[in-house]
DNA sequence: AAACTGTTTTATCGGGCGATAAATTAATGC
DNA sequence: GCATTAATTTATCGCCCGATAAAACAGTTT
């Protein structure tokens, strides 16, 4: 027989020997608590996943379970909140004007915006929490991928353009896409190491984004006039060409 | 009042219109049995994700859910054969045998290896399973990772010394593991961005192979002499000297 | 100090989970 | 054809989940 699981009834038999939270006693305005519960929520959640439950949660708060629904209609919103306050209120409009300030040379504006971009982004919390949602498919994260792309790589590409003097009207090509995406990567992948796989204590930044912008720099002026002089030529798609990785596509 | 959620015993009220999946009802021999749960299982939580129900993936393989623990202890007994088929078995011993093979140049031996490891991995099963036991933090992923390290990023480093003509015993400093991590994070980064993002139909991985090792190459000599007169002159560990990044480190 | 207001807790519901035991039934040997 | 064996299903168990209603109670007003 095992050792008695549990009681008929009782939940909470004894404190287990030590109390390790805050015997909370005080009671919080409303906007403090929500604020605490979202901020908590988003620490939780980043670690233990979004099926991990509002009980456990509700611990770590010093509180009960079910106050957790004074302050949200369901679990699902609470978690929308996480989102809300992890992805969007984390944006920086600076990093589009800085990408897009032309009194400044494009490689220092690649570091500029890699040097404020990278703390927003490369903690645990944060990336745990994009990785999370990207696993679950939810538009959140199409959307958040989206706008990278919009409002930061997509310029990135018009600047190249002007940096190489090739500006003109048509629409930036998947070869230039592709490109950016290259260094952006690189970049990011640095993060993932780090925050994800913890299998480094700290990543050389500095090395990566001096290489990854090098990397696009280098590359750029060949592939982006090739690219355009192929769209104006009116081939309507670089097609894949297919290298050795041809049948990959298929996957 | 609700419609009727659900009868008190009954399970099943009746075949939901459409009875989508194979009604089975021949017996297998216990070791195609097995296969099929454990191939399916695989298909079925790089899908859903770990916490995803024994009955829900019984569903699919149109079984009963009892079942499942006639072939296996327990549903983390699965999950780990799961990791077996998935990672251990999709390892090619060639793979650190093309990096090796000194008879032809090193930027080929790359470029051939990656042509036959991103097939194996860059599919949407492999890369999801792979994010979701990361996240975990289980210890199948942290021993994968360190198999990249030991067995192909290491290699490479040692053959990068070897095409520089800078053979030493000296172990392989941080900055060369770095440099070549970030060659491979190029690559892989695009990977992520076609099965995890889903955000593009098709990555040109041939743009991405041969930019990363571009960059490896052309930035390995000045990198690797450095590193090899910092280790010899007594230098312990190149200090991560910080840039912009430097607040980071804390993190 | 008594009454009130609104935060927090206690108690509980229905449902899904992983897992087990017993009953069923398809295949095999005689 | 009948008995045997073993793959599969039926029927449950105890537990934890998200969510709700009612009781308790801290802080404020009068």
């Amino acid at each position: 027989m095992r050792p008695c699981p549990n009681m008929p009834v009782m939940d909470k038999p004894a404190p287990p020997p030590d109390t390790p939270l805050a015997p909370r006693t005080v009671r919080m305005a409303p906007d403090d608590r929500k604020r605490e519960l979202v901020d908590k929520a988003a620490e939780f959640f980043s670690e233990e996943g979004f099926d991990a439950g509002t009980r456990q949660l509700a611990r770590q708060l010093g509180v009960t379970q079910p106050l957790i629904y004074r302050y949200f209609a369901s679990k699902e919103d609470l978690i929308n909140e996480v989102y809300r306050k992890v992805y969007v209120s984390q944006w920086q409009d600076s990093w589009k004007e800085t990408i897009q300030d032309r009194s400044r040379p494009l490689r220092q504006r690649l570091q500029a915006f890699y040097c404020s971009y990278a703390p927003a982004i490369f903690n645990r919390r944060w990336m745990r929490i994009f990785f999370f949602a990207g696993l679950k498919g939810l538009d959140i994260n199409t959307r958040y991928l989206a706008r990278v792309r919009d409002e930061l790589l997509l310029p990135m590409c018009e600047e190249m353009r002007a940096e190489l003097g090739l500006e003109c009207d048509l629409p930036i090509t998947q070869a230039e896409s592709e490109l950016v995406w290259l260094m952006h990567g690189t970049v990011f992948y640095q993060g993932i190491r780090e925050q994800i796989y913890r299998s480094v204590t700290a990543v050389d930044y500095d090395l990566a984004l001096n290489t990854a912008i090098d990397m696009y720099l280098l590359k750029a002026p060949e592939l982006v006039s090739q690219a355009i002089a192929r769209a104006q030529a009116g081939i309507t798609d670089p097609p894949p060409t297919g290298g050795c990785t041809a049948h990959l596509t298929g996957l």
